[in-house]
DNA sequence: CATACGTCCTGCCAGC
DNA sequence: TGCTGGCAGGACGTAT
């Protein structure tokens, strides 16, 4: 599932393929994936030339030669895929956005699930659109006391408030559950009840996943393709997340999954004690 | 304001 | 063999 590191490793494959080429057209296949309509989208973006390619939060970040930008959410299942590179590209199944460059080469948009979007941001109001979301976690100024200010402030369970855009960028579910579990923080855990020493831990944690997923291209659990057509090598590199019922690589009693704010996670009952006291009381908590 | 939850969308897989 | 139901889950809209 794209997360920062996926984004990231995204965004790195095509900075070294795109910068420099024009798009002299744009064809929407599948309309519900536009977060800009597609009359105004062509507009903006035919016969503008590709900048550098980066990343904020889990959004690809194209520029444009008129520092407009497109900005892709790849959702759960959305790939970008260049054309006529040296090596094949994975075939486009789902193909929802096509870019055609001047040179001949292309990009493809393709999302099977379409929970992906993608906008065309102007650049008067590119400063306004990347301030919606909350710092980076792998930026200098992500602090542990950053984190430990972020925590303070909610009462929310702390895999929900990591999983928050708003809040902090680019973490998804798969490094939340990996990052709490190195941290030894049970992911229901009320934010605000997370002490000093957590937090510290827990900044570390996340900060250090981050950085090992990256430089392992990513996790691949079943759709994401860096733009080569590589898989991500982090899966293998999983603790936690994905692994109920099989032995804690900490302390070998079994991962548990529970449920919480729709969605699974995953955390070892000895090494990630009980949310302080009574904890959330959300139904259907069973496991 | 903060927090919680339903919804979208398709493919895959276990179970019968 | 073919069907059903659960699951994956990011982000947004609505409700409390």
């Amino acid at each position: 599932m794209p997360e920062l590191p996926e984004a990231e490793t995204i965004a790195r494959g095509l900075d070294r393929v795109l910068p420099g080429r024009a798009v002299s057209a744009v064809s929407v296949l599948r309309p519900d994936v536009m977060g800009t309509p597609a009359a105004p989208f062509a507009r903006a973006v035919v016969g503008r030339r590709f900048g550098p390619v980066g990343r904020r939060g889990k959004n690809v970040v194209l520029e444009l030669d008129d520092d407009g930008r497109i900005v892709v959410n790849l959702g759960m299942t959305g790939r970008l895929i260049p054309g006529a590179d040296p090596h094949p590209p994975p075939p486009s199944t789902h193909p929802a956005l096509l870019f055609a460059l001047a040179d001949g080469g292309s990009l493809t948009f393709d999302d099977v699930r379409r929970f992906g979007r993608v906008v065309h941001i102007p650049a008067a109001r590119w400063r306004a659109w990347s301030r919606r979301l909350g710092p980076e976690p792998l930026g200098r100024s992500f602090t542990g006391a950053v984190l430990g200010g972020i925590l303070a402030r909610s009462r929310s369970p702390v895999r929900s408030l990591l999983l928050d855009q708003r809040r902090i960028a680019g973490v998804g579910n798969i490094y939340a559950v990996e990052a709490l579990w190195f941290a030894r923080i049970h992911p229901a855990t009320p934010s605000n009840r997370i002490d000093p020493a957590g937090a510290a831990r827990l900044h570390r944690s996340l900060r250090q996943v981050l950085r090992r997923a990256v430089a392992a291209g990513g996790t691949t659990l079943r759709n994401y393709r860096a733009p080569d057509g590589n898989e991500g090598r982090f899966r293998r590199a999983l603790h936690a997340y994905g692994r109920a019922g099989r032995p804690c690589p900490r302390c070998r009693a079994l991962i548990e999954r529970i449920v919480f704010g729709g969605r699974s996670a995953f955390l070892c009952p000895r090494c990630q004690g009980e949310p302080a006291s009574p904890g959330p009381t959300s139904p259907g908590t069973a496991s």
